[in-house]
DNA sequence: ATGTCTTTGTGAACGCGTGCACAAAGATTG
DNA sequence: CAATCTTTGTGCACGCGTTCACAAAGACAT
């Protein structure tokens, strides 16, 4: 999952684990699913394997939420939509602004599950006086100067930022001072922001990164453990063909501990992309 | 953060907890910048700050990667740099490709972050034939067909799925039967796989019901504590011009409990957008 | 009405992650 | 070389989250 926790730890909101109120969504979606094939009621062993979790998480889960089940039988389906729905807050409607239209913010505009949920995009907003007017997602973008007057005249509480890294901070501010207080930051940055204001963070770099990290860890066992093709340097005609991954090219040996002591800009030249990691 | 965690519970991989793995990149994009300002080296509070995350926590961290820092003084950036970069496996170059070349995935094959960090998209693949051919970031897309031998040639093991829901099931299955053991998935489907096989999950809608929640009870402890604004049904004229959000519309009451037992397609009417949720 | 069978709801144990607080280590100064 | 000061590395305790396992509850059959 491409989403990391940047949470106050504790505050269980109203006795709700964070953890479950995670796990939530997840069972919605089954629950929607089971609704639309007009399924009745569905047992915690059945809806767990649905949402792909443990069937006792999901009761407990369940039991923060109150008794809703019936022994013998399991739960109704269309109860439990309703009660999870607006346990999420989601028979309200939300509105919320997405800030840099890029083409990250453009895809996100035109993704369809936000308003599939009861998220309602407001308002595009872009810093570029050139994207001023233009439609993206049959929606006119609007300009970062009217982002206070936006965000008050529509009551927004939610605003997305995909913004490059380096105004991801500056727009928070704004955001936050005009009455935002949920963010999902799509941008590369920490955000520091007051406290009262719940930041959601998605990262793609990292995740890939971390999938990396597990990625060279099954290469380097796989090498341990069976000792097979031992001809270290062997030239590999098709590389990984089957099952073990090719990594092609190493890069960029040590440096020497404490050697480069003071280096213009090291041979990790970092060249920020449209969105630098 | 938007990243859910559908990984195997334990297997402390060579005794790096997975929390940690999971903060390395952070460190690794804080200590980046430290590295481009020429800075030599920095303290674990400095540092953690940067991260956003405790000191000593940052600490243990890196204990787990070796004794990397000098006491009195801080670790050296450039060689914390190079050692996170091995340990997370960035010194290697690996080849990933997307599949579903919609506006996620062709935001994603535009997105720079990729590129930064040793990860270059090998391929982008998408089952619409109209597409074949057609250049996104300056790559021809290719058919899915064809996707069993992209895979091998390039000895590609990390795979981006960026497909509608409904296809994201069969695609993962193909792309492990052709060698892929990492997944990063943003298609609001629970994929099921193989062990071995590591999957990652991004889902935008889930992020926005998590921070909905947490909105929600924002704006009841608000209406609970200061007994402010007292008259319940009162006309806002401008709607959370202010602090607290202002939910705008109510949606679909409860529905009685185990009422509608066959009903084809409730009032939540999902009409599945190009991701459905 | 009684018994059986299914499935929930939860008490309890365990393990992981976090954060405090401090001792050990090394740099630096006199 | 000794004293002082800074900062790391970690032992320990605490709390959250997960999982097991089972008693209680209700449906259903007889």
């Amino acid at each position: 999952m491409a989403t990391g926790r940047t949470h106050r730890p504790a505050t269980r909101s109203r006795g709700i684990p964070e953890a479950t109120v995670a796990r939530l969504p997840l069972y919605l979606r089954a629950l929607t699913a089971l609704s639309e094939r007009s399924v009745p009621t569905v047992s915690s062993e059945e809806l767990a394997a649905a949402a792909g979790v443990n069937s006792a998480k999901l009761r407990k889960d369940f039991s923060y939420l109150g008794s809703y089940g019936t022994r013998g039988v399991g739960y109704d389906v269309e109860y439990l939509v309703y009660q999870i729905s607006r346990e999420l807050g989601l028979t309200q409607d939300w509105p919320v602004v997405i800030v840099g239209i890029g083409n990250l913010g453009a895809a996100l505009a035109n993704y369809g599950g936000f308003s599939a949920r009861g998220f309602r995009v407001a308002a595009l907003i872009d810093a570029d006086p050139a994207m001023a007017g233009k439609p993206v997602a049959g929606m006119p973008v609007q300009h970062t100067d009217d982002l206070e007057k936006i965000i008050e005249e529509n009551g927004v509480s939610i605003g997305v930022i995909a913004t490059p890294a380096g105004a991801a901070q500056q727009v928070s501010e704004r955001l936050i001072a005009a009455g935002v207080t949920s963010i999902l930051n799509f941008a590369p940055t920490v955000l520091s922001v007051p406290d009262g204001v719940d930041v959601r963070k998605v990262d793609l770099s990292i995740e890939l990164q971390i999938l990396a990290f597990h990625e060279q860890r099954k290469a380097g066992e796989e090498a341990a453990a069976g000792a097979s093709v031992p001809g270290g340097e062997g030239v590999a005609e098709v590389p990984g063909a089957g099952s073990g991954a090719a990594p092609a090219a190493a890069v960029e040996p040590p440096a020497g501990r404490a050697a480069a002591v003071a280096r213009k800009n090291g041979p990790e030249g970092d060249v920020p992309a449209v969105m630098p990691a």
